[in-house]
DNA sequence: TTGTAAGCGTTATCAC
DNA sequence: GTGATAACGCTTACAA
């Protein structure tokens, strides 16, 4: 019924380590066998099992991901799903398979991490959020186990990951609003201690001092979640200052928020611009402008780094990362 | 450093033998031993190693799902995402895990499934849409590979599917629009000969007659695709009926080119209902009423009766599938 | 009830 | 270059 290297070694009249051989490309066999082989292989319609391979081998070409089951995130969030596809797609493109598990909720993610890295399923893991503290990275990181971050984790020393470059792309936001004419340009963010908020803030700071616009605390506003109500609260508290031109928020749901505080103001005259490029960003009145981060080259890569790292031969090179590019999407509300 | 079932059996004193039957629950074991390994097995804290079960048991407790990787469907329709978390949650409480494949395009869906039921990584797979004459049902079906699809396929003869009952679906939406009144309900939708496409419209046909409604030809359009551009020139062709008050469509993006269709003719007493409950349905003007389909349930079900036919022992009963309830989302459109 | 040993399908080590 | 054969970690007859 099915085919085992030991029907294509008899097919072939050679011994099973020498169809391993022709296999895995080893260097020393004949051109002449390895022909053959090829051969039998192709007339049996032989595929490798990769189970018995990942046995002998130790290692399964399965890289694991664990990813919030939160509905908001899931759902309004391309990144996730963008991500995946990027993940997916190299992947694939290397003989990899990838496994997701969607953790139930927040407190059992570190669970899941540690059953995956226990399972002996998974040669590696790629994390899809860092958390400040994060625990679950903390683990892995005294674990040894291969894993990589999306998102710059607050102490990168000795950890693989990919980001986007939240600096220069806020820097860049703003920059162009400011040659827009804007200098008074309001400051919405969330969860001040995460890496890409104080990023993206330094973004907004340097960006003004490069133009030698005062920087300016009463227009500055933080919020405890990344939530649409919050950007109202925060929009409100912003429109305490009057000469507000343009209003930048570090998440288009905040953007949202901003929006539709500014809707229920009557208020038209104020650019707003969002960080995400989420699906519903050009479906707000007025169209949001974003910043895309490029999610699925984040996956693409997060997946590369990875298997790059499983496959070389001397893993003390721990301390890689890639940037990968985000492009402003320029939509109405940019004016 | 890794432990394995021989380091086990050392440690309790038993054959290796011995530790598998305890870990599989075998009847025949002693308490007093059974207690013994236990203890064991916590005190090294041994894990163990699904892929040599998997080698031994020719089982891997995979299974593997082929996604479309157009960015439309994906990212744009919950559904998917919804089927994933739902299949991953009862996946993951049988100690399954879920691997999953994005097909770079629709040509190579079937190349996917291929590798899949070859590569003796996967136990069985869900297929996340049925085409017409899909001819990657037709492969798995002819290979007797053991698959799911979430959709009923054309001939479920020895298939097991999941899916709504969609006739019933549009019946009740239907009767609902009649009972607000509405007596002209025009009809939108796409792809005829899909069988989602016949049950909703057979439930449409089923509710008029029911309420004594005469049938009317002239306000039944079926166009190519599922768009937003098709759902705008169907509508066009609607409204050549001016005693219109009420709009079914099959798929929230046709439900939204009616809508589109509708304001741009400064309509406002058309009744619009749609299909999927799609994420951007609450953000249309006016918010679309429409159908959720239930998607997590739909994957966590199909998971499920692939799962129990992978584990009964005779594998005869190939006939079986779920019907997976739907609800209607009443909103501002439905008037 | 428990142990022995063969077997799952590969790869890797060691001969030749 | 190629072939035997042990080994990977587990399950499962078959024995005892």
């Amino acid at each position: 019924m099915k085919v085992t290297i030991k029907d294509v070694a008899r097919e072939a009249n050679v011994a099973t380590s020498t169809v391993s051989r022709v296999l895995s490309d080893n260097p020393r066999i004949s051109e002449e066998t390895k022909i053959r082989v090829n051969e039998a292989i192709k007339r049996l319609n032989y595929k490798p099992n990769p189970i018995a391979r990942s046995l002998a081998k130790n290692k399964t070409r399965i890289l694991g991901v664990v990813l919030p089951n939160e509905a908001d995130d899931l759902l309004s969030n391309p990144f996730f799903v963008n991500a995946m596809k990027g993940m997916s797609m190299y992947a694939q493109s290397k003989n990899y398979y990838i496994t997701y598990a969607f953790s139930k909720n927040k407190e059992n993610e570190l669970e899941n991490i540690k059953e995956m890295t226990q399972s002996h399923l998974v040669d590696g893991i790629i994390m899809l959020r860092v958390k400040e503290n994060d625990e679950s990275i903390e683990y892995l990181k005294d674990s040894k186990f291969p894993f990589v971050v999306v998102g710059r984790p607050e102490n990168p020393d000795e950890i693989l990951w990919v980001d986007n470059n939240n600096f220069q792309a806020m820097y860049e936001v703003v920059n162009k609003l400011i040659q827009k004419g804007h200098k008074r340009i309001g400051f919405v963010g969330a969860i001040k201690n995460l890496n890409m908020s104080k990023d993206r803030y330094k973004g907004y700071e340097k960006a003004l001092e490069a133009n030698k616009i005062k920087l300016d605390q009463s227009i500055i506003v933080y919020k405890d979640e990344f939530k649409e109500s919050e950007g109202e609260f925060g929009c409100r508290e912003l429109l305490k200052n009057e000469d507000l031109t343009a209003i930048i928020a570090t998440d288009d749901l905040l953007a949202f928020g901003v929006l539709k505080e500014l809707r229920s103001n009557k208020i038209k005259n104020i650019a707003t611009v969002g960080f995400n490029n989420t699906q519903l960003a050009q479906y707000q009145k007025p169209p949001l402008a974003s910043v895309d981060i490029n999610a699925d080259k984040l996956g693409y890569k997060a997946a590369k780094l990875l298997i790059e790292t499983l496959e070389e031969e001397d893993k003390t090179n721990t301390n890689r990362h890639y940037i990968v590019k985000t492009e402003f999407i320029k939509r109405d509300s940019f004016m």
